[in-house]
RNA sequence: GCGGGAGUAGCUCAGUUGGUAGAGCGUCAGCCUUCCAAGCUGAAUGUCGCCGGUUCGAACCCGGUCUCCCGCUCCA
């Protein structure tokens, strides 16, 4: 565990140190659970964007990629379920130190009442035999009408003070039910607070006539709003997918371990729409194929696993996470859900327009069902990053720092290297650099002694080193040093470029999936 | 939000009973001209997280606050 801790401080402090990952405002003391992309953290951020894009809607005819705005109509978050769903009446037992949903601990209490009538109900049953009426026992036994009275009362003297958001009769209720806390046993409850998982925003100039809007917890709505859109003005046809690529944000109660858990992050993700009754099969098509997508990297088979959700939520009727073993352990970083028809429905509900599709096959409208892909690019990013970190044991008894980031994903792809910087050598290097740069990202460095620049190199995840000594300037020959294996080769310097393009370029590394 | 730990140079960290701040690595300039870090010379970099208090004097003691890490909690 101690080693697991260090480890993930050896990723956070190379991050920066590297020019990766900043935390955000930092010199203000930074801002909770926020970072920046450094110089390097932004190329690879982006490659690995460039790297879903290309797998999700270049290779596939039948998805395309929109990029919906971050604010929506605030009607969406109802019909989505997020108005409800995202705002939670918390309360804290201030002995235990547990945190309580208030609402679930008043429906608990309420299910041991219902507990005690559905006793009465058996034992007058078991009393009455073949001529017990239920119905009639339950509206004449006074004890069991006595029961729904009370549960009935509370029941609704909750929900219409959380409908006021009157939090303290919240509490009160608590209170006078006499409710305990499970673990401390003790009614010792701070306050009730309303935590809202959604960014509030206004619209509009000025605080009275301004419009409540949210900073859109998931991308996700974007495309379903837009379904009919795509559908129509791409002639899509079922099934067929849109994928995007874009900031959420979530106010995290808690949020935390690096980038893993931010309150401003970007997804990437895909809503596949097929027809009813065949989600089953497009389900396991998308987590094996999204599985494929994952180990084309090569970051190493033992890293992922699926997991998949016994308790679904409220839209879904599969899910599934990948998983991928990160410095402190296995952790979800994609999402595979059957989501049914429950937005676009609930979108239709609330638009009142019509989001169905007509199938010509079957000869009938209906609304799609949903198989969603969602994976978090900063947390893609995470894994690829502290995957990467290694630090080697050399033959020779030094260690090196050297950051294995899949060369497809590296940031630089190449520096070159003049063994010295005189005898004309910088001035071949720099010609090499003006042929490299249209195509790749490189650098050059001539300070310091070659492996020196080497190692500098490997800590920054530069997959090749390109050096010019004086045999180049006799043969026009370099040699090319490999990132992974220390290795040298002697190369042409018009060769250079074919062998950096074979090793980086995205069809080849995407082609690893099928 | 609660509990624990922490915050001193870009990074990792020393800093004694309170007396005006250090190391290693890194960075920069120069020397050397070397194919896998740690050769030589020189240099820059800190309101000791921030605010307040105690004190003649605070990195150090006290209070508050912000941020990070771990656990709990939460998690579409």
């Amino acid at each position: 565990m101690a080693k697991q801790e260090d480890n993930f401080k050896k990723v956070i402090s190379h991050a920066k140190e590297y020019g990766y990952v900043f935390q955000s405002s930092e010199i203000y003391d930074g801002l909770s659970a926020v970072y920046d992309y450094a110089q390097n953290g932004a190329e690879l951020k982006k490659n690995i964007r460039e790297y879903w894009w290309k797998a999700m809607v270049q290779i596939h005819s039948n998805i395309v990629g929109i990029d919906a705005a971050i604010l929506m109509h605030p009607t969406t978050w109802k019909a989505s379920g997020h108005v409800d769903a995202f705002n939670d009446p918390l309360i804290d037992n201030k002995d235990s130190k547990k945190r309580y949903r208030a609402d679930v601990l008043i429906e608990d209490y309420v299910a041991k009442i219902e507990g005690k009538i559905e006793k009465e109900v058996q034992k007058a049953a078991k009393r009455f035999g073949d001529t017990f009426d239920k119905e009639q026992f339950l509206a004449t036994n006074g004890r069991v009408v006595d029961y729904q009275k009370k549960a009935d009362t509370i029941l609704k003297r909750m929900g219409s003070s959380l409908e006021k958001e009157d939090l303290a009769d919240v509490k009160l209720l608590i209170e006078e039910l006499g409710i305990v806390c499970p673990i401390s046993g003790s009614k010792n409850w701070t306050d009730v607070k309303q935590f809202n998982l959604m960014f509030g925003t206004k619209l509009g100039a000025s605080a009275e006539s301004a419009m409540d809007l949210y900073l859109r917890p998931e991308t996700a709505q974007g495309i379903f709003v837009n379904f009919l859109n795509v559908q129509k003005t791409g002639r899509m046809k079922i099934p067929f997918g849109i994928a995007q690529v874009g900031k959420a944000f979530r106010n995290e109660i808690v949020a935390r371990q690096f980038i893993f858990r931010q309150r401003e992050f970007e997804q990437m993700e895909m809503q596949f729409f097929i027809r009813p009754g065949t989600q089953k099969e497009w389900y396991e098509t998308w987590k094996e194929n999204r599985m494929k997508w994952h180990l084309s990297l090569g970051m190493g088979e033992e890293n992922y696993r699926f997991h998949d959700h016994d308790k679904l939520a409220h839209y879904a009727d599969a899910a599934a996470d990948i998983e991928f073993r990160f410095p402190f352990g296995f952790k979800e970083l994609e999402g595979i859900h059957s989501r049914t028809d429950f937005d676009l429905k609930s979108h239709e509900e609330y638009s009142g327009k019509k989001l169905q599709y007509f199938d010509h096959e079957m000869e009938e409208s209906y609304v799609p069902y949903v198989v969603e892909t969602s994976i978090g690019l900063d947390r893609m990013f995470l894994a690829v990053f502290s995957n990467s970190l290694k630090e080697e044991e050399l033959e020779n008894g030094t260690t090196r720092t050297v950051l294995k980031i899949p060369a497809v994903l590296a940031p630089t792809k190449a520096a070159v290297l003049p063994l010295v910087k005189k005898d004309g050598l910088p001035d071949i290097a720099h010609q090499i650099i003006a042929d490299l740069k249209w195509d790749f990202n490189v650098i050059y460095d001539e300070k310091d002694a070659v492996g020196r620049r080497y190692r500098r190199q490997d800590a920054n995840g530069t997959p090749f080193c390109i050096t010019v000594d004086h045999q180049t300037i006799e043969d026009q020959t370099v040699t090319i040093r490999h990132r992974d294996s220390m290795e040298q080769e002697r190369v042409a310097i018009n060769e250079v470029k074919g062998i950096i393009a074979a090793a980086v370029d995205m069809k080849s590394w995407l082609q690893k999936m099928s």
